[in-house]
DNA sequence: ATGTCGATACTTTATCGA
């Protein structure tokens, strides 16, 4: 089973690019981030045409994600739980099975949290303890789950092109970091790295400066995986080709195989 | 080169968020 995940900035105008890539990665579920649309604009039809059925949790002008998947929905819940206040459509969790063995799949995006000195990056960090809470209650379970999105983490030097450039920001503070390591502590495997130790493997450029053609980049689309998922784990792979496309997004697609 | 992009609104240009 492929399970990727990809931050489109923009289902509205990356449509095209990601039915290209869908038809040629043929990915058995894809989680999107960023979609910035509302439910009913989200084109589903387009995507039903590759044989995909769709969650859809949108919002008006930012954030939304959405999950693509060949195998029928046995669950669909959208919403981080923790906190009945926030509106951000930033979470969105399925539960798929293939043969009588159900993996559970979470598509997160989760904030940006810059500038660090305004009400973002605390929304941030405590964003970050809600999906921790969630995790923890996930892994009582003791079944398979994969946490795939934008996390907005850049895990370590290795994941950045410049780790001066970045110190202070939201991506990379030690506070994120912290959060960060106290969710992989609870048990779960960053998959990227559990197939890969190459350092400067990068999801994202940014649009500005130059920095695809620089290879300014940094890692921060990420696929967690609960032990029973990582038991599973065949690979995982960075499609980096698309960052090159006419009109990309600044993500790129990671994704897995699980036997 | 602060060098981009997508969505929004009292739109055709400024603002926000990334």
């Amino acid at each position: 089973m492929k399970i990727a995940t990809w931050n489109i900035n923009g289902v509205k105008a990356r449509v095209e690019g990601a039915l290209t890539w869908l038809a040629q990665a043929q990915p058995d579920i894809a989680c999107l981030q960023e979609i910035k649309s509302v439910d009913e604009a989200f084109p589903s039809e387009r995507f039903e045409e590759l044989g995909y059925n769709v969650a859809v949790h949108g919002q008006k002008g930012f954030n939304g994600v959405a999950i693509l998947s060949k195998l029928p929905f046995d669950e669909v819940a959208p919403g981080l739980p923790g906190d009945g206040d926030d509106i951000q459509a930033r979470y969105l969790e399925t539960v798929v099975s293939t043969d009588g063995t159900a993996v559970r799949v979470i598509c997160i995006y989760l904030p940006n949290g810059n500038p660090v000195d305004s009400e973002k990056y605390p929304y941030k960090l405590a964003w970050m303890a809600r999906l921790e809470e969630q995790v923890k209650s996930l892994l009582a379970f003791e079944e398979a789950f994969v946490v795939a999105g934008d996390y907005n983490v850049i895990p370590a030097d290795e994941d950045v092109h410049d780790p001066e450039a970045w110190a202070g920001d939201a991506l990379f503070r030690p506070e994120t970091h912290a959060a960060y390591r106290q969710l992989l502590n609870l048990g779960l495997t960053d998959a990227y790295r559990a197939c890969h130790n190459e350092a400067h493997q990068y999801s994202f450029w940014d649009y500005q400066g130059g920095a695809w053609q620089k290879n300014n980049g940094i890692r921060i689309d990420h696929l967690l995986l609960s032990p029973q998922a990582a038991d599973r784990l065949k690979g995982c792979e960075i499609d980096s080709f698309t960052r090159g496309w006419e009109k990309p997004s600044d993500h790129v697609p990671v994704w897995i195989e699980l036997s």
